[in-house]
DNA sequence: GCTTATTTTGAACAATGGTTCAATTTAAGA
DNA sequence: TCTTAAATTGAACCATTGTTCAAAATAAGC
C-alpha cells in the first residue's frame, strides 16, 4: 500500500493547468480563511481571489470544511519536519538547555514568517484559529500534538523530577505567547526588518524559557 | 449632561418583565457567541436559548453586531474596576514587585472564572476572540487597553531604564498565557476544584512574572 | 381606570452563501 | 490522430439567516 486508501482512483495524471488552479485556490483559501475566520470566509471570496469560477473551488477543494483542513495540513507537515530537524541538529552539537529546546521549536516558524513567502504569516493565524477552537481539536491532535509531545519529552528529560503536566503547562503558555507574537499587528511589522526580527525572537525565547524554568522550579520545591 | 447622548429618549421606565427578557437575551448571546464565534453564532440560537421569539432579540439587542458589543461591554467595566481596586489595595500595603502587579491583573479574573457565575468562563472566550480579531480592535482600544496601560505604567515605574515597548512585549505574552489558561479545556476543569485552581493560578503567575523579568533583564544589559 | 408607550409575538422578506449540475473545453494516453 | 477522462464554466438551487413589520398583549404614568 504505497498510497493512502482515501485517495481517489485516478485514471489520468492531473494536467499542469489544473495543478496551477488547485494551487491558486489553496493559496486564496489560506488568505481568506486567515483574514475572515472559517465561518466568516466565503467560498465566493476565495474563488474571486484565486480568479477562478465559483464551482471550481468545490471541484478541487471539496467542501468548505475539507478545503480548510487541506489548507492547514499543507504547511503543517513541512513545519513539523523543520522543527524536528532543528532539534536533531541541536542535539548533535551537545546537551540542550531549555532555551535551546524552545529555540528549536520557535525559530523554524519565525524564520518562515520572516522569510520570502508571505503566506506563512497567514498560516500563523490559521494555527491560532485551530488551537483556539475546540471544533478543530482533531486537527491539533493529528498535526500539531505529535511534534509538541516530542519537544516536551526533551524538556521532561532535562527535569526528570517534575510531572509532565507541569511541563505541558509551561509549553502551552509558550505556544500561546508564540502565536500572540505571530498574529499581532506590530510584530508582523517588526518581522519585515531582519535585525528587528532577530531581537524580537530572542525576546520571545527569553520570556518563555524563563517562564518555563520558573514554573518547573516552583514545582520542584 | 448626566446621560450618554447616544441613549435613546425614554418616556417610560422599562418594566420588570422586559428587564428579565433583556437579561436572558444577553446571557444567551454571551454563551452562543463564546461557543460559536461571531460569524458562527445564529440569532435564532440565541433566541432559542433565551426562550424568547426571534424578533425580541433584535428589539432588545439591536443588530447582531450591537448585541455582541453590548455583551462584551457588560462585564468589561466590572472586570476593569476589580483589577484597579486590587492594584490600589496592593499598593497600599507596600512596594509592589512584578509578581504582585501581575497577580493584581490576573486574580480578579481568575476568581470570577472559578466563582459561582459560570458565565465568566464564557466571557473569557469572548475576550480571546476580541483580542485575536483585528475587526474588533476598537473594542480592545476602548475597554481593555486603558487598564492594561495602567498596569504597564506600574511595571515601567519598577524598571525606569527599559523602554515601554519591552514592557508591553512581556505584558502581551502574559495576557496571551492568561487567555490560553482560561480557554483551555483542561484548565477549566481544574478551576472547578478550589485547591487546584489556586495552584494553577500560582503557576501561571510564576510563569509570566519570570518571563517578564527575563525579558526586561535582557533589555537592560 | 384610562390612555398610550412599550413589549411581545409570529410571520414574512430579502439577501447571502454552500453546493450541485449539465454543458463545454482542454489535454492526457494510446 | 483519436478517444475520453478530467477540468472548466456559468447558472441555478435551496437552505440558512439577519432583519423588518404589523398586530396583539402588557403595564407604566396620570
Amino acid at each position: 500500500m504505497t498510497k493512502k486508501t482515501t485517495e481517489k482512483q485516478r485514471l489520468r495524471a492531473p494536467s499542469k493547468r489544473s495543478l496551477a488552479s488547485r494551487s491558486r485556490i489553496l493559496d486564496a483559501a489560506e488568505t481568506v480563511f486567515a483574514r475572515d475566520g472559517f465561518e466568516g470566509a466565503k467560498v465566493r471570496d476565495i474563488a474571486a481571489l484565486a480568479e477562478v469560477p465559483l464551482g471550481l473551488v468545490n471541484h478541487h477543494g471539496g467542501s468548505k470544511e475539507a478545503l480548510f483542513r487541506e489548507v492547514v495540513e499543507r504547511r503543517a507537515e513541512e513545519l513539523a519536519r523543520l522543527r524536528l530537524e532543528a532539534l536533531a541538529q541541536a542535539k548533535g552539537q551537545g546537551a540542550l538547555d531549555l532555551t535551546a529546546i524552545l529555540g528549536c521549536f520557535f525559530r523554524p516558524y519565525l524564520a518562515k514568517a520572516a522569510g520570502s513567502d508571505p503566506q506563512w504569516l497567514a498560516y500563523a493565524r490559521l494555527v491560532a484559529m485551530v488551537s483556539a477552537d475546540p471544533a478543530w481539536a482533531d486537527i491539533s491532535t493529528d498535526l500539531f500534538d505529535p511534534t509538541a509531545q516530542r519537544f516536551m519529552d526533551e524538556i521532561c528529560a532535562l527535569h526528570p523530577k517534575v510531572s509532565r503536566a507541569v511541563v505541558a503547562e509551561g509549553f502551552v503558555y509558550s505556544v500561546a505567547a508564540l502565536l500572540a507574537f505571530l498574529t499581532s499587528e506590530w510584530r508582523i511589522a517588526a518581522l519585515a526588518s531582519q535585525s528587528d526580527a532577530q531581537a524580537s525572537v530572542e525576546g520571545l525565547v527569553a520570556f518563555c524559557a524563563a517562564g518555563c524554568a520558573a514554573r518547573i522550579a516552583q514545582a520542584e520545591t
